[in-house]
DNA sequence: TGTACATCAGTGAACGCGCGTTCACTGATGTAC
DNA sequence: TGTACATCAGTGAACGCGCGTTCACTGATGTAC
């Protein structure tokens, strides 16, 4: 008896892919499989091949659709906030970065913690999600250089391996950016990812009541330190 | 046939430990496997339940292990440092941070990754081995504040939210220290694991070519501005 | 020194499980005449 | 309007795999007399 249509919108492959989120929501990236989506959907494992060619295919399609999810919640968070405020941007930015991390725990460790065995991303389809969230920082950062806001050390100047590869970045994404920027968009990144990663993978000591107060703290730190 | 002994030493329960990690390196934590560590020892996966009653206690056994590991490898980034010199203590600190993580990626992921799925540590092993690394950087930033040359931003007080945490901290496992020393030690760690995992976890975009003179770059940033 | 015996580390077979993937099939649907 | 037919989404059985864990067993070892 085929198709007993359990959805009467019959569009199964969003039936799949919203399975899939809520399994990797549920058990973690590493429990998602074919047969427990199918399972939930009241449907038989090989009718997800119609729509998948292969498990890695699923996986693809979600991770790029997470990315896309994040760089949308980065771009939302500007909304509201003037151009001529970079403190505020910036603020905004730190905060809808941790915001959508801790909403989606596991979504955000499903493209930015550890890769799931097995399965290696195709670059070329997850690269340009990926980027576009690090655009929009370093967007923000450079209006405030720009503005003449910014507070680079100029005692502290690029090493040169660090030159060579923020020279790498502008050439391929960020034409015209300040290579200290640059660096410093990396350095934000790798903080906050810092922090989220702690947070999310309740890696911080039981004495951490509440990460999203030291977050909001510490966040506080960085802005002021960054942009005058 | 029993006891074949593959292994003239007879200590089976320390070649079970070496093989896990060695599995752990190749393949990371989620694939290590009893039948795997067996057929790589020549031996029967029952015979490893004469050491290890579950697959849980072996795991717990590796994630100790690493984080003694890492602790060792904290103090003794300081040793040839003098204690005077807060600005070399930080860095070395830093500096051995990233060296340990980046010669086991998969060691510090079982420790700092994220969790193994249907595995829970049991905290009252795990802490205390957890904490040991933690207060090595405490006790660097402590030692600076003591020598008036940490440097805190006197317009950015605690968040009473903040505050509350950083005093159940040292009650607990800092007595003395100052809540604000307390905070920028867990500013720094997360900064350093945000950089650390974003580099073992390939998490970089592709122009990153050298994640180890970004660290380094950043790491002299973080130096110049936490000592004075 | 020689023999009986208890110990216990490791074996081999078996259990039940869930997984991704393949395959031939079925039967409702929609189209063409 | 009515009928023949092609399409194709989903079924159900089966494949081979690796896993953790259990169980009764075996036979080398070391000890006690």
């Amino acid at each position: 008896m085929p198709r007993p249509k359990k959805s009467q919108s019959g569009n199964l492959r969003e039936e799949i892919l919203a399975t899939a989120w809520q399994q990797i929501a549920e058990e973690g990236a590493s429990a998602l499989s074919l047969r427990a989506i199918a399972r939930q959907l009241s449907i038989t494992a090989p009718a997800i091949y119609n729509y998948f060619p292969r498990r890695d295919d699923l996986v693809t399609e979600l991770i790029i659709d997470a990315f896309l999810s994040f760089g949308d919640a980065q771009i939302a968070a500007l909304q509201a906030i003037p151009t001529g405020d970079h403190t505020g941007r910036l603020r905004a930015l730190g905060l809808a970065y941790r915001q959508w991390a801790v909403s989606y725990p596991q979504r955000y460790m499903l493209i930015f913690g550890a890769p799931i065995p097995g399965y290696a991303a195709p670059a070329e389809r997850t690269t340009p999600a990926a980027a576009r969230a690090l655009d929009v920082l370093v967007g923000v950062l450079a209006d405030a250089h720009r503005a003449g806001r910014l507070a680079l050390d100029p005692g502290l100047p690029l090493t040169p391996a660090v030159q060579e590869m923020m020279a790498a970045w502008q050439v391929s994404r960020a034409p015209g950016i300040d290579l200290r920027v640059l660096a410093m968009a990396l350095s934000i990144w790798g903080w906050a990812h810092g922090l989220v990663m702690l947070e999310i993978g309740n890696q911080y000591p039981p004495f951490v009541a509440s990460p999203g107060e030291l977050y909001r703290y510490d966040l506080e730190r960085i802005v002021r330190g960054t942009v005058r």
